[in-house]
DNA sequence: TCACCCATGTGAAAATTTTAACATACGCCG
DNA sequence: CGGCGTATGTTAAAATTTTCACATGGGTGA
């Protein structure tokens, strides 16, 4: 029953799924069996309405006059969002954000395994962080052929991430998380996702000069 | 001339005046005087169609039949975004993310003060990372006070954040910039922008095994 | 100066996404 | 066992955002 619905869906809403994901994973450690989606919106500034939608996408989950039974839509959802697996990360590039993400142990406890750490500088290859290991970057390509590691994260400068990008896929990995502040070329068949440290920070500076002196907020 | 105009838009556009930003400058950087919004839509991705629409949303600041002067153009977008002035931001939590974070050269770059690190490990405190003093917890409220900071970025564990989130708001913090993976609830003049990164990952892992064996691909 | 080329700015259409509203179904209680 | 309160799943409307198509105007060269 439950599963099995139209596959047409906003892209917004994966995000969501990964947010829900979380909540109920709070609740469910808190001893709580029982959710609604006002309970869960409220949660997370949501609106009910859309949490529902969001939901039928994918099945019908709930029970009507109760609630979603909290296990249970972890379950679905952990299915749904490809997280009843492990997958094989690897990061490039050992700097500052490199070596933040080999330590955010969110991601290990989600199945996400980080196998190795790629940097061409000498004095930080044969080092580990946070027990994985730093390789040369010239071995990615075996590496990765060698482990079937699908999935990578890209911490070098905006310069080098291009050339990166291009070597991981060459090697096979079909799924990019990319911290480099600029936009990478890729082939359509590979997903990449942008984590723009900068660009945050600038729309909050934007709304917070917003309300103050701009023009075109006056004549509208 | 150039400014003045409808002031309602998309949210998405502030975003994407961060990436044009960037780009022109280093087309500015290159030497590049003049640049066409379908030559700039190449390099983001982003359609030429998209990219006048956003322009035009705050000015006129182009010419028919030459396309953006790179210069003038950035000058204008700095203005717009809030950039042409210091922002002073405190980083909480001095672990990996806070320390990425500060070693974070981009932010200075772009008028991004980082002014203190808070933490409350007593082995950390009266340390510095880049240049930055790691300061007590307990002294926040103070400095925020004294210094006038308005931007903080938040990098502490979930549990702590809202807590972190409500302490920083009431020393005048209004603009936030939230690492920890959960939704903070506040008062709706203060501005917050999440950087979510599990979230990133799981979207990975969905486009990954999307592709495969989901029930609700197949029945459309 | 005029004709032609080119790329902008824009108004209208299309596509996407969110919100509202409600009929439907579940469980409980009497 | 039937009525009632409750929260789902869904349909339709509203809102938002993107895309298209083209008239408009600036520059160039003859």
């Amino acid at each position: 029953m439950a599963r099995r619905k139209k596959y047409k869906f906003p892209k917004t809403t994966i995000e969501r799924l990964s947010y829900y994901f979380r909540a109920l994973e709070d609740l469910s450690k808190r001893g709580i069996d029982t959710v609604s989606s006002e309970a869960l919106g409220g949660k997370l500034n949501i609106k009910s309405s859309q949490i529902r939608k969001d939901l039928s996408y994918f099945g019908d989950f709930g029970k009507r006059g109760m609630g979603y039974d909290v296990k249970y839509l972890l379950k679905e959802l952990k299915y749904i969002l490809g997280l009843d697996r492990e997958w094989s990360v690897v990061i490039v590039g050992a700097g500052h954000i490199g070596a933040a993400m080999a330590n955010y142990d969110s991601f290990e406890k989600r199945g996400f395994n980080i196998a190795a750490i790629f940097d061409n500088d000498e004095k930080k290859i044969g080092k580990e962080i946070n027990g994985t290991p730093i390789l040369p970057y010239d071995n990615i390509d075996d590496f990765v052929k060698q482990n079937k590691i699908e999935m990578a994260i890209i911490a070098v400068p905006a310069a080098a991430a291009q050339a990166v990008a291009d070597k991981l896929v060459e090697s096979g990995v079909t799924a990019i998380l990319n911290f480099a502040p600029v936009a990478v070329q890729l082939d359509e068949n590979v997903r990449c996702l942008s984590v723009d440290l900068t660009t945050k920070l600038e729309a909050l500076a934007y709304y917070m000069s917003y309300s103050q002196d701009k023009l075109w907020k006056i004549y509208s």
